[in-house]
DNA sequence: GCGTACAGACCAACTAGTCGGTTTGAAACA
DNA sequence: TGTTTCAAACCGACTAGTTGGTCTGTACGC
């Protein structure tokens, strides 16, 4: 088996540490002492401390746009896309936590150069989101009076908040906590006509109890 | 008429600074020079840095709270209570949006005595939006399914993520924006029955359409 | 012998906080 | 009213500790 390289070990422990002490909370001597390599081994795969935070925030962002576009692109109607594309969001935190929370909190201190690229998949990503919000008022499965950039921002808005609250042991699993945002987001779109759609409610938890 | 204190030029400096460049992109110095202060002057008024930033968060999250037990007081149902609560909440980031950005962005770089008291504020304004939302389950306003936990802090999510995109100058009113949020999160909670409700109903945006 | 990966002592810059000193303003006194 | 007094408000040069980043050296695979 291959030894774990270095980079990923300073990574995974700069995210834990990160996660607790914030990212000026920790110092490059106290990520390099934690796991065991030297301030050559981590300026060796590192140009900055900068670089490592927005390699961080990459990482995320990066996955969690591919998602959406994935799953925009697997289902045709407006809802399937909304629930898939928020299903896959919500589940990301199993995984990357410790990033969202970097990504999260941090994202101010990245330099200019380093910012623009983040901000760019952030934009479309909140574009995806927004299309697919304009898409079901097309089609007459949201209401009109909703207001899809309000709507969209609340959406990423409430999603993203788990990182102050989610705890992976948590008594509810991720693919519950997906499900309840679906059921709230759903309802606060849907008319009442899409409520009754059979491919539409079976996302609703009243449905889920029936069974 | 009375000269502004150092005081007060100081935090507004300091808000001013922080939410552009976060705690720790400001230095001391930076700040008294901004304002036309000194060292002294500063640390005069406070015992450290970390007390200013303890200050910012003390008087938005003691404001927010008087507010929201304020409406509790002042309304007897739970939807116009959850209104007043959610309406109190957007208005603060009229005033108080760089507090806010701070206090959501440098919360973890609090000292832990300073973070102790904190807390229990922000704890105690999540249970009333708990208790709310029980007592409109409880009284068959809200629908059954609804998970507390989940919809209080998609709730609390959904609005204090409002410091990332809400400008003070932007297309849509602060009161706007409130009834907005009031439409999509009570067609997420309310009941069918409750939302034919007239006293209900005119916190819906389809009826403030229908005039 | 040569490049890649890493070690660790070292450095230069920065920054929160200090400390002796000065200004101010209002009360106490003459 | 003019003067003294004294404390609170404020100033700014200085310091001590910290921290990101560098540089020289070494081990090792090819």
């Amino acid at each position: 088996m291959v030894e774990k390289q270095l980079k990923d070990r300073i990574i995974e422990t700069a995210l834990t540490l990160f996660e607790k002490y914030g990212y000026h909370g920790v110092t490059v001597d106290r990520i390099v002492a934690e796991c065991g390599a030297s301030k050559g081994g981590f300026y060796h795969n590192f140009k900055s401390k900068d670089e490592l935070l927005y390699h961080i925030h990459d990482v995320f962002i990066t996955y969690v746009l591919n998602k959406a576009q994935e799953a925009y692109v697997k289902y045709k109607t407006p809802t399937k896309r909304l629930c898939a594309i928020i299903r896959s969001f919500v589940k990301v935190f199993h995984i990357y936590k410790p990033h969202i929370t970097v990504f999260n909190q941090e994202a101010a201190y990245l330099k200019p150069e380093y910012a623009e690229k983040i901000n760019e998949k952030r934009e479309q990503y909140k574009q995806i989101i927004f299309q697919v919000l304009r898409e079901g008022i097309e089609a007459k499965q949201f209401r009109t009076e909703v207001p899809v950039e309000i709507a969209g921002l609340s959406i990423i808005g409430m999603v993203n908040w788990m990182y102050k609250w989610y705890k992976p042991d948590g008594p509810m699993s991720i693919e519950q906590i997906a499900a309840a945002f679906n059921d709230l987001i759903l309802h606060s779109l849907l008319t009442e006509e899409a409520k009754r759609d059979e491919d539409v409610s079976s996302f609703l938890l009243s449905h889920v109890g029936d069974k």
